[in-house]
RNA sequence: GGCCCCAUCGUCUAGUCAGGUCAGGACACCACCCUUUCAAGGUGGGUACACGGGUUCGAAUCCCGUUGGGGCCGCCA
C-alpha cells in the first residue's frame, strides 16, 4: 500500500450525476493505479436536503459502475465513521478549538445584517462581504447576546493580507489574496459544521493525499488551506477538473436529458462503457486508444494527463463506446443482459423458459446489430410476439402484387418438412427465378412482414428463429 | 460587478511545458467497397489552431490585450 489515500465525497442530496461519477471515477483511477486507498464519505451535512434515499441511490450507482471502495459507509475502515453526520463531535471539538485558539469567532450577525453588508461591500466593490463586526465582542457583550437568545454562527478569522498559493495538479500555480476571502462559517446556527469546515477536518483525519474535485471548488481551495494549516495537518494535493457540459455549454443537468447514472442505467448503457466514456471526458492516454477495458483504464491512467478544459457530453460518441463494448460480450452476456429489458417491456415473461432459450439464438443472429439494450424491446419483440411494432410505414413495399408473391412463399414454406436458413434461402431463390425478379424484391417485403422492419439480421437466419409456423401464418396473412 | 478558470474540426481530443514534419486520432457526416437489408468491417473525403498586437529567421506553441464561454461570490455542497 501506497501512503496516496483519495476520496469521493458526494453530498446525498441527489442523484449521482456523471459529473460525480467521473469524480468518483478519477479518484478511483488514482487510487488503483497507485495501490492506494479510496475512501467513499457521505457528506451530508445540510440537514434540510439530504436524504437516505439519495445516499442509497448514490451507494447503488457507485457499485453499479464497478468503483469499490475501501473505506466508507458498509465496509469501515480505520478513520470511520464515514458519514458525516456520525461525526459530528469531531467537528465540536475542532470547532473549540478555533475558538480556544481565537482562530475563529461566534458572529450573532441576523440575516438582514448579513445583507446590508453585502449591498455594502457589493457597491464599494468590495470583496470581503462580512465586515468581521463579531470579531473581537468583549465577554459582557458576548453574553449579553446569549443572554437574549441570539443564535450565533462561527466564523473563521482570516488575515487581511497575503495570499494562499498551491500548487493545482491540473491547472498549476494558483494564487488567492487574503483580500477577497471573509471570515467564512465554519459551523451553522444549527450547530453543523459548513461544507468547508467538515471538509477539512475529515481530511486532515482522513490523511486524504489527493482531493481530485471538480472546478467549482477552486474558490473553496484556499479557505481550505488555511484551516489545514491551522489544524497542523498536512495539506493534501489539490486538483480540480474541469466540467462536463451539455450540448449548449451550460453545466449538464437534468435539462440535457438522462444526466444521473441510473438513467443510464435504465436506458440501457453498460457501466463499462460509461466508465471508459467518462474517464475520456478530461483524460487521454497519449495514444490513439479509445475503448478500454476498466483493467487498462487503470494500466493507463495518470493525473499528468489529466486537461483542464470543460467538455461537452456527447451522447453519440457514449453510444459509440456502448457499442464497441457490446461487440466485445459474448452471446451468453449479451443475452443475459437484455432479458431483464424485454422483461421489463412486457415483451416476454419472467419465468418463459423458452423465450429464455429462443433469445440465446435471437441474440446470436443479431451480432453487433444490437449495440445497445435499451433498443432490444422494440428491435426483437418480432421473435417473442406477433405483437410487435411495425415502425416503419413502408407500407410501398406491400403492394397487391408482392402480397401474392408473399401468399405464394407461405404455401411453399407449408411444404417444407422443416424451415431453416438454407431451405428458406432456397426456395425463395427459386421462386424469384421462376418469376423472373430479383431476390430483393422479395427479401424486403418479407422482412417487413415478418419484422416489422426494414433493417435486421440476415432473412434467412431471422425465418430460422422465427420458426416455420411463424413464417408461414404471418407471410400467409398479407 | 469582483475574484478565478478556460479557449485546436460540430463534439471529445493529440500537439503547448523544452517554438521549426501538408496540425494527428476518434465520434458524427458524405462517398465508395462488401452485402438479401441494416449494423459491423474496409477505403477515401470535407471541416479547426477565437481575434488583435508583440517576441522570433520561424508561433497552435512564449508574452500582452480583446472577445467569448464557464465557475464562485450562501448558516448548499
Amino acid at each position: 500500500m501506497s501512503h496516496i489515500r483519495v476520496r469521493f465525497a458526494p453530498s446525498p442530496t441527489g442523484t449521482l450525476h456523471v459529473g460525480g461519477a467521473r469524480t468518483a471515477l478519477f479518484n478511483w483511477l488514482y487510487a488503483r493505479s497507485q495501490k492506494g486507498v479510496f475512501v467513499l464519505r457521505i457528506e451530508d451535512t445540510d440537514q434540510l436536503r439530504s436524504t437516505e434515499e439519495s445516499h442509497q441511490q448514490i451507494l447503488r450507482a457507485i457499485r453499479w459502475l464497478g468503483l469499490d471502495y475501501d473505506e466508507g459507509p458498509g465496509v469501515g475502515g480505520e478513520y470511520g465513521p464515514y458519514i458525516q453526520s456520525e461525526r459530528k463531535e469531531l467537528y465540536d471539538d475542532y470547532a473549540q478549538q478555533m475558538l480556544d485558539r481565537g482562530l475563529a469567532y461566534r458572529c450573532y450577525c441576523t440575516p438582514e445584517e448579513l445583507e446590508e453588508m453585502r449591498v455594502k461591500a457589493i457597491a464599494e466593490g468590495r470583496q470581503r462581504i462580512c465586515d468581521g463586526r463579531c470579531r473581537d465582542l468583549s465577554d459582557e457583550e458576548r453574553a449579553q447576546r446569549e443572554a437574549e437568545g441570539r443564535p450565533s454562527v462561527i466564523r473563521v478569522r482570516m488575515p487581511e493580507e497575503g495570499s494562499i498559493k498551491w500548487t493545482d495538479i491540473v491547472h498549476g500555480p494558483m494564487e488567492f489574496e487574503y483580500a477577497v476571502l471573509d471570515d467564512w462559517v465554519a459551523v451553522k446556527s444549527d450547530g453543523f459544521p459548513t461544507y468547508n469546515f467538515a471538509c477539512v477536518v475529515d481530511d486532515g483525519l482522513m490523511e486524504i493525499s489527493h482531493v481530485l474535485r471538480g472546478d467549482d471548488h477552486i474558490s473553496n481551495t484556499p479557505r481550505q488551506i488555511h484551516l489545514f494549516r491551522a489544524f497542523g495537518f498536512k495539506v493534501p494535493r489539490f486538483g480540480h477538473m474541469p466540467m462536463i457540459l451539455g450540448p449548449d455549454r451550460q453545466r449538464l443537468s437534468k435539462r440535457h436529458g438522462a444526466a444521473s447514472v441510473e438513467e443510464f442505467r435504465d436506458a440501457g448503457y453498460l457501466p463499462e462503457a460509461l466508465v471508459n466514456y467518462l474517464a475520456l471526458l478530461g483524460w487521454n492516454p497519449g495514444t490513439d486508444q479509445e475503448v478500454f477495458e476498466i483493467s487498462q483504464l487503470i494500466k493507463a491512467f495518470s493525473l499528468k494527463r489529466l486537461n483542464n478544459t470543460a467538455a461537452v457530453f456527447d451522447v453519440e460518441k457514449c453510444r459509440y463506446i456502448n457499442a464497441e463494448h457490446m461487440k466485445r460480450l459474448t452471446d451468453e452476456q449479451r443475452a443475459a443482459l437484455t432479458w431483464p429489458f424485454l422483461v421489463k417491456a412486457g415483451v416476454v415473461e419472467e419465468d418463459d423458459e423458452d423465450a429464455r432459450e429462443k433469445l440465446a439464438r435471437v441474440v446470436h443472429i443479431m451480432g453487433a446489430r444490437l449495440s445497445f439494450l435499451g433498443d432490444a424491446p422494440q428491435r426483437l419483440a418480432c421473435y417473442f410476439t406477433d405483437d410487435f411494432p411495425r415502425l416503419d410505414e413502408e407500407e410501398g413495399l406491400l403492394d397487391e402484387e408482392a402480397k401474392l408473391r408473399l401468399r405464394e412463399l407461405a404455401r411453399r414454406y407449408e411444404k417444407l418438412e422443416s424451415l431453416d436458413a438454407a431451405s428458406a434461402e432456397s426456395v425463395m431463390r427459386g421462386l424469384a427465378e421462376e418469376l423472373g425478379v430479383k431476390l430483393g424484391e422479395l427479401v424486403h417485403p418479407t422482412r417487413y412482414v415478418l419484422t416489422g422492419q426494414k433493417v435486421g439480421p440476415s432473412l434467412f437466419d431471422a425465418m430460422e428463429v422465427l420458426g416455420k409456423e411463424t413464417v408461414v401464418r404471418r407471410l400467409g396473412a398479407v
